[in-house]
DNA sequence: ACCCAGGTGGCTT
DNA sequence: AAGCCACATGGG
């Protein structure tokens, strides 16, 4: 049996596991009881908890750094919080209420074809979607069983070359919709020319549009300046600021305008706030 | 039976 | 450039 590892962080700060795994960026983790949160970034399960600013990972794979980063527990969250509420101060609720929310930093694959999944799709059904994904063309993850929630194996998300080679109909007996042939094609052009690191390079590929590619520059290649808008921001920019429901140009520039670099923060706070007290 | 969900591609003005 | 609308699926 092959044994799994103990990593303990101190002093972690601005960190709420809940706030963080459930405000939409990821699909894969799930409470696990006590607070604690099992799934898998990647190839790697892990079953995580935090206690008085410890947390505590036990994972399948990945060493401290790895977790340091996937966390993004070297970026100062206190800074941008009040750099954000210095900018526009009505963010300043959303930011409490969230206040544990970090930004992942996901494989970029994975990014990519999560948030294909997620266009027109609602959270619940995308996770399911995901996890039927990785039962199918993922791989059982070694060790897995004692960390997941329920005994059960956690399967690895599919690579790039297994959904290359998918067939469009399995992937739709998998209730993934007209998105099926978005994710091959996607997969195909990832194997080909290697990962995309820009907005105009995700835009290239079949099933990304304005929206996901903001989402996959945000969680999945670090680029805390996007601003993807969705229906809820819409709602949001709409409700708090009186843009018209369509202007999303006009949301994306005062976005730019009022948080800079620090966009996709905020956009992630205030679409958590919004979308939890509905 | 409708409308909606972390929208996009394709076709028509 | 802007305005429609089909696209699968499941929940309210």
């Amino acid at each position: 049996m092959k044994k799994t590892k103990l990593i303990r962080i101190n002093d972690v700060k601005d960190l709420d596991l809940t706030h963080t795994f459930e405000c939409g960026q990821c699909f894969r983790w799930v409470p696990a009881g006590n607070g604690a949160y099992a799934g898998a970034a990647g190839d790697k399960a892990a079953l995580i908890s935090l206690e008085d600013g410890t947390l505590t990972i036990m994972a399948t794979g990945g060493d401290e750094e790895f977790w340091r980063n996937y966390f993004d527990l070297d970026t100062d969250y206190g800074e941008i919080k009040a750099a954000l509420a210095a900018g526009e101060p009505r963010i300043a609720e959303a930011c409490r209420y969230g206040s544990g929310i970090r930004i992942l930093n996901q494989d970029p694959f994975e990014t990519i074809i999560s948030f294909i999944i997620s266009q027109n799709n609602n959270i619940p059904r995308i996770r399911k979607n995901i996890e039927s994904l990785c039962r199918k063309y993922g791989s059982p993850v070694e060790g897995s069983e004692e960390l997941s929630r329920d005994g059960g194996t956690v399967y690895s998300f599919p690579a790039p070359r297994a959904l290359a080679e998918a067939e469009v109909s399995d992937l739709a007996d998998l209730k993934l919709g007209y998105r099926s042939g978005y994710i091959k094609a996607s997969a195909e052009q990832y194997l080909r020319e290697g990962c995309p690191d820009c907005r105009e390079e995700l835009l290239g590929f079949h099933g990304i549009g304005p929206k996901v590619a903001n989402c996959i520059m945000l969680f999945g290649l670090r680029d805390t300046a996007a601003f993807p808008v969705d229906t809820w921001v819409k709602h949001i920019m709409n409700d708090m600021y009186g843009f018209g429901m369509n202007d999303v140009r006009g949301m994306q520039a005062f976005a730019a305008e009022k948080f800079g670099p620090l966009a996709g923060y905020a956009q992630q706070y205030l679409f958590y706030y919004y979308r939890d007290r509905k």
